[in-house]
RNA sequence: GGGGCGUUAGCUCAGCUGGUAGAGCAGCGGACUUUUAAUCCGUUUGUCGUGGGUUCGAUCCCCGCACGCCCUACCA
């Protein structure tokens, strides 16, 4: 403790230099961080239980609680005083008076500060204006704040504190406490939707040899004792592929991807997906499987799946709407004819007027891909499967029996933003080989998203997979529907920053 | 990566055409035995993000840099 004292880092301001040294009183008096008050009520129970009780009724038969909170109000008078505690459920008044407490603690308490955590007992009783209040009997500083909390009635509105210092945003804003509750809503009801649908939770690698799954930068590291490079992985995708060779039939893993690309507010670079593989299944399954999935998160953390976003209703409830990248473009862009839009030549020329110049193997499919991209896709506002994508851009998805052109694949927007992507499963090993042939070819050519040859992975499917459809929804984006946040950074608890200034 | 906007007390914010900074909250002292952002009286606090430039003089005008937010690009 001595040698503590020594290394005492300088006071920023006076506040903190004041409250230092209230910290320097409490410790020469005794401990000064004591761990051994345990509450045995939560605000929000207290209310729940007792907010129709009445006076006679607590006079007659009184309620003795221990609660315990950071308080985050305090209005002393005289003899007489009001302090606020907010626990995790909520919060809750105290009423201190020096009648119902010894002299030295009352006076004690008139020097704590706001942000202190304070343990309190005593019994219920409502105040003249009948709010249920703890009339306290014995209170105790359990925990001594140092900094001051922002304003108490503006709160705290810099963004970047906000994230920067997310622990003062979720003491000082209930808004923020609110999302980061839904996100664990959300989540758990994905898992219990996956868990009685008999999917198992697994867990699969982080660190990749070979980065895969997905087109997307990885992030690179360094294994020092087997002395090899190593990437974050990009997508679970191949991993739980050969899960599904093994025969677990039914897998889904939710956890983090990594992806070494741009930020915005749709964007973090580790973000949250949730995905799924089922054997014997195809995509129209899945189709309709995620949409229940998506449905039933709603409903858990909302209550109801007719939500607002951005002050504009989406509807969850209904089903959701499927339309082929053609059948897209010509709903929201009509004055295209169908003839135009199998026209490679005239598809070329409408995307250089749109500012894009179109890769030169490109074909058809993928001109069409992204003229639906520029003109259409953000006009998907309420939930709108996108099918029939082009076999160049998928090369992990089966072909279509019908047209070879184009595979089995989906991806679900809502507020036009992608919520989700999948497609029956290629299972046939030497299709896939092919198609990883085709991307190293890419690769050569200098397109650094597309993919490795991973050569365990047609191993795998060489021992065969069952025919399967798999799935990844995006949590984060998911969850920013859900809680109507406007940017991804708002439902991340730590959200990537660069290095403070 | 490109473009726009921002950065003033611990927090929320004012600060006119350039003359070395203000309010509320928080803090400190005082009054007050049922308050609700308690109230009332008194009072302390600033490298005005940072480095240059113009000027007799810069929080203010100009340039660079840092960080943030938004848009945009790649992507989920």
């Amino acid at each position: 403790m001595s040698e503590q004292e020594d290394n005492l880092p300088v006071d920023e301001n006076h506040v903190i230099a004041e409250r230092r040294e209230k910290l320097k009183a409490i410790r020469a008096q005794g401990i000064a961080f004591p761990n051994d008050f345990k509450p045995d009520a939560l605000a929000a129970n207290i209310h729940a239980a007792h907010s129709g009780t009445e006076n006679e009724a607590f006079e007659a038969k009184p309620v003795h609680v221990k609660v315990a909170g950071r308080m985050m109000l305090k209005r002393v008078m005289g003899k007489a005083s009001f302090a606020t505690l907010q626990d995790k459920s909520g919060r809750i008044q105290l009423f201190i008076g020096s009648s119902n407490l010894d002299e030295a603690t009352y006076e004690a308490f008139k020097h704590w500060d706001l942000g202190d955590i304070l343990g309190a007992t005593g019994h219920l009783f409502k105040t003249k204006t009948g709010e249920l209040s703890v009339k306290v009997t014995e209170l105790r500083l359990l925990t001594k704040s140092l900094r001051p909390l922002p304003e108490k009635f503006h709160g705290l509105t810099d963004q970047e504190v906000k994230y920067r210092q997310r622990y003062v945003d979720l003491i000082v804003n209930e808004e923020t406490r609110a999302t980061f509750m839904a996100r664990s809503k959300v989540v758990s009801a994905i898992r219990n939707f996956m868990i009685q649908n008999e999917f198992l939770e697994v867990e699969t690698p982080m660190l990749h040899p070979i980065p895969g799954g997905a087109s997307a930068k990885p992030f690179m590291t360094h294994h020092n004792a087997l002395d090899m490079q190593m990437f974050m992985r990009i997508a679970p995708e191949l991993y739980l592929k050969r899960l599904v060779v093994g025969g677990f039939e039914r897998v889904f893993e939710m956890n983090r991807n990594f992806r070494n690309e741009g930020l915005s507010v749709r964007h973090n670079p580790e973000f949250t997906m949730m995905e799924f593989y089922a054997a014997y299944t195809d995509y129209h399954w899945l189709m309709t499987f995620t949409e229940d999935c998506i449905r039933a998160a709603a409903i858990a953390a909302r209550g109801t799946a007719t939500l607002s976003y951005d002050g504009k209703e989406v509807d969850l409830s209904k089903p959701f709407e499927r339309l082929t990248v053609i059948g897209a473009i010509q709903k929201h862009a009509p004055e295209f004819t169908l003839a135009q839009l199998n026209d490679e030549d005239f598809l070329r020329k409408e995307l250089k007027k749109h500012g894009l110049e179109a890769n030169k193997h490109a074909g058809v499919g993928s001109l069409q891909l992204s003229l639906f991209e520029e003109v259409a896709e953000a006009k998907l506002w309420n939930p709108t499967y996108i099918i029939d994508y082009p076999v160049e851009v998928s090369p992990l998805a089966r072909a279509s029996d019908k047209n070879p052109e184009i595979t089995e694949r989906f991806e679900l927007f809502i507020t036009g933003r992608e919520m989700a992507n999948g497609f029956s499963e290629l299972n046939d090993a030497e299709d896939q080989a092919a198609r990883f042939n085709a991307q190293m070819k890419a690769k050569e050519a200098g397109d650094t998203e597309a993919m490795y040859y991973d050569a365990d992975f047609i191993r795998a499917l060489e021992y065969g997979m069952p025919p399967t459809g798999g799935c990844g929804i995006g949590i984060d984006r998911l969850v920013m529907l859900i809680t109507d946040s406007p940017s991804i950074r708002d439902v991340i608890l730590f959200p990537h920053m660069r290095a403070e200034a």
